[in-house]
This record gives structure tokens, sequence and C-alpha cells, in this order.
DNA sequence: CGATTTTCCTGACTATTATCATAAAATCCG
DNA sequence: CGGATTTTATGATAATAGTCAGGAAAATCG
């Protein structure tokens, strides 16, 4: 499905999503760096950037589009470990923990990503303690996220994760609308098992069932949540 | 239950475990600062070195002993997220992070446990950089490791998820019988519960079954594996 | 040591969720 | 456009795990 082309090359001091990322207070020195060795790909949905297993060549930058971070279990099942969108790096984990990557990376929809050599990347940690120590921190928060995310997956009911997830995605990917608010992010009902852990069919039922409750409506392939608080009473108490 | 006394300030230059530790390479000087503003403190079993939701003021250093780090879910039910002993840190995550402590911690089996302020953990850091790319490089790692639990607490079976627990266990807490290997660490059937992420009956029911299968023995309150290979059989392709 | 509390265990029952089958709807692609 | 594939939907059934209740065993404590 889909082929990689290529185009022209972004510099990192003019990009746009830069101010949003970690990247966003760098100096013109450190971009320049930056930008010397980096490449820029366009991608289209389908396409994966790197597989769980291998070994890391250097850091992703996402410029623009939506990539799911997923690990296979051994009935060949996803399990989505985390979304990515405009501004976010993908793969430091492995190179700063000199691992293999722990997870494959895939296009959810159409997206511009810059690659960064890992040279250079280590170059800029190595010479910018304001960076490293900004990248650090936000690693230690992600480790939070994580803490919280297992939490709910070890206990909560699968129809409380499913309310959970779409507050989340909510949160994240919300676009305002009158009262209401859009998700907008392209997952498939597949994809959201994924996330929440468990069979595509009941993904389904739970979907149909909170609209039933008003508490979401369908609109094209994404979710607008209707009904937030209504939503976290479903995330909490149920049971 | 059991009250906190404070004992002998244990030098870092001496510490027996801190080989084991990521200070483990620090020079004289270093160790030096580090143990200047700590205090070390024997607690006893069920005491709380910290709470979630609070203020960080410093790394916790285990000497000896265990403890368990878990968050509160919205019915009271604790999900551990982590299990440390003798080298391991508390705490950095919240101090790299700029957090409040994202989960509480509690002693499983007594413990001497050093406390460094923060000024101090932060100081080296500053001062020396090796050691601050040995501890990214280690949150990176402890991130990986998060992730592989998500994918199982999500996917998995209770069934599978037990058996995966307890062969984690027996990697790090095993220690050699002939043959077999007991997994040291003073755990009950309602901690178990809130790592796997279920209720305690079932562990209870789901180890008796083990058991039936030979699999593992129980000593005491402890538990031994008699045969690992039948456990990851259980732990990956049950159902 | 005996009393009390906590932990462990078992059974019965119920609720939740997975699985399998089938079909409609949407999307892809030449 | 029209056939093929993928995604979404729904029903029936079975497996899994949670809850509640009651009792045995073990640990704790004065």
């Amino acid at each position: 499905m889909a082929t990689k082309k290529s185009s022209i090359n972004i510099a990192c001091a003019t990009c746009g999503s830069r101010k949003d990322s970690l990247f966003g207070n760098l100096c013109g020195e450190d971009l320049d760096a930056l930008s010397e060795g980096k490449s820029c790909v366009t991608y289209k949905k389908g396409q994966t950037l790197f597989y769980e297993g291998t070994r890391p060549m250097g850091l992703f930058c996402i410029n623009s589009g939506k990539v799911k971070v997923y690990k296979l279990g051994s009935q060949g099942r996803e399990q989505i470990v985390r979304l990515s969108g405009s501004g976010d790096f993908l793969g430091y984990r492995a190179l700063l923990g000199e691992e293999f990557y722990s997870a494959s990376a895939t296009v959810l929809e159409d997206a511009t990503i810059c690659f960064i050599p890992k040279n250079n990347f280590l170059e800029l940690l190595r010479t910018n303690r304001d960076f490293f120590s900004s990248l650090t921190k936000s690693i230690c928060h992600e480790l939070g996220v994580m803490e919280e995310q297992m939490a709910m997956l070890a206990q909560k009911s699968v129809r409380e994760r499913l309310a959970t997830t779409l507050i989340m995605l909510k949160e994240t990917y919300g676009v305002e609308g009158d009262e209401s608010m859009l998700i907008d992010i392209a997952l498939s009902r597949e994809d959201i098992a994924n996330i929440v852990g468990t069979a595509t069919e009941t993904v389904i039922r739970l979907l149909s069932d909170f609209k039933s409750s008003n508490l979401i409506s369908f609109e094209g392939k994404k979710i607008r949540v209707l009904d937030p608080k209504g939503l976290v009473r479903e995330a909490d108490f149920y049971k």
C-alpha cells in the first residue's frame, strides 16, 4: 500500500512545527547543525517508519501527520503504546537507552517526517545541556503517563478503558465545535481496540452503546464527544 | 503498624549496595558530597516512604529491603507499577520531571534506605555529565520495560499475566536451588493480584492450579518455580 | 499463650468479554 | 464504474473472571 516519495528538505530553522517540539528553544547554530545531516520525507498512510527489534539509526521528528507506535503480541495482535503527531519525536528511547527499537511505528495519516542521524542528535545532546535536560524531563513525564496507562489497563473493565481512551483522545486531538468536540484523528475500530486492549467487535458494540446514550456521535470515520462528563462517569464508576 | 527508627549513617563511599546501583562509578569527591546531605533510616514492613500526589523532596536510595511502588485506582485498589530492592533509586522520575509523585511507595520487607536531598542530587547531575547520561539511559530502559508491561496487561488473559509475572519475579528475585528457583520476595496474594491486575481470589485459584500442574510449589509465604518452561507455555500460548 | 485480626482458600453465581459466524457498508483500485 | 477487499455491524454462544459469602489457617499483639 502506498509508496514513499521524497520531498524538498524543510530547514529546521524555518520548520513550523518546531516551536511545539523539544527543539523549540534551540539556537540558530544548533538548528543549522541539525539541518545539515537530516532528510525529510513524505509518508503515506500505512507505511512503516521502523520495526520492533531493529537498530535505531537516528531520530524521527514529525512535521505533520500522525503515527501509531505499537508492539506485536504473541498472537500477532498490535498493542498501541503511543500515538504521535506534529512536533513529536520518535526513536529517542531506543537511541538513548542504546537498545533496539522496542516497538514499531506506522503512519496513520499521511505525514511529513524528518530524520536526524544518530550522531547529529547525540552531538546536540553532548553540547547543549539545556536541551539534554528538557529531553530528560520530557522522558520522565512520559514515564508517568505510561504508569497511568498501565494502571488503567490493569484495573478497569473494557468499557471503562474505552471511555478513558476516548477522553484521552479528546484531550489530545479534540478540535472545537460548539459544545461538543471532534476527535480529529482517523483511527479504525481495530486501532481503537489495539489501544484499549480488547476485541474489535467489543469496541464496535461499546461505541454504539455510547452513541445510543448520546455520549458520542460518529462523523465520517471520526468520533465526536457530545457529553464529556458522561464519558468520565463511564470511565470511573461503572461496575 | 511498626515505627521508624533512625540508624547510624552509612557513608556512600563505603556502602555495600552502591556497586549495584547507578552510583557505582562515582568518584570519591562526588560520594563525599552526596554523603554530606543524606540521612539513612531503617523502615519496617508497612511503612510508607512517600504518597502519590505529594511533592518530592529528594531521592530515596535503597540499601537493603524491598519496596512496592503503586498507584491507587478509583475503587481504592492498588496497582503495583514497580518493585524495588537493594541498589534501586526511588523518586527520580518526579524529581527530574518536576512533578508530584505519581505513585506511592511502601516497604514490603524491612529496609534500610538513604535519603538524598533534592539539591544534592540535582547538583550531582549538573556537575557529573556521565552520571546524568547513565541515569537517562536507565530511565529509557525503564520506559521500555513499562511498554512491555503495558502490552502484557492489555493483551493477555489473567492466567497468562500471572504466569508472566511469576517468570519476571523469578528472573529478578530468583535464588538458586537445585533445578528449581525460589522467588525470594514476600508478596501477599493481594500484592500479586495488584501486580497482575485481578482479584485476589483469582490469584489464589490460579496459583493453586499452577501448583496442581507442578509448575510451582509454596514454601512458607514464598513461591518456588519448579517448571520454568511450563510457566512460559502458560504465559504465551494459553487460549 | 489466647484472642483478634489478617490472609488464604473454596464454592456458587453472575457479569463481562471473547470467539465464531454472517452480512451490510464503505473503501480501494484498475 | 464495478468487482474485490477491508471495515463495520449484529447475533449466538462459550469462556473467563469478578463478586459475594463463609470458613480455615496463619500471623500479630497485648
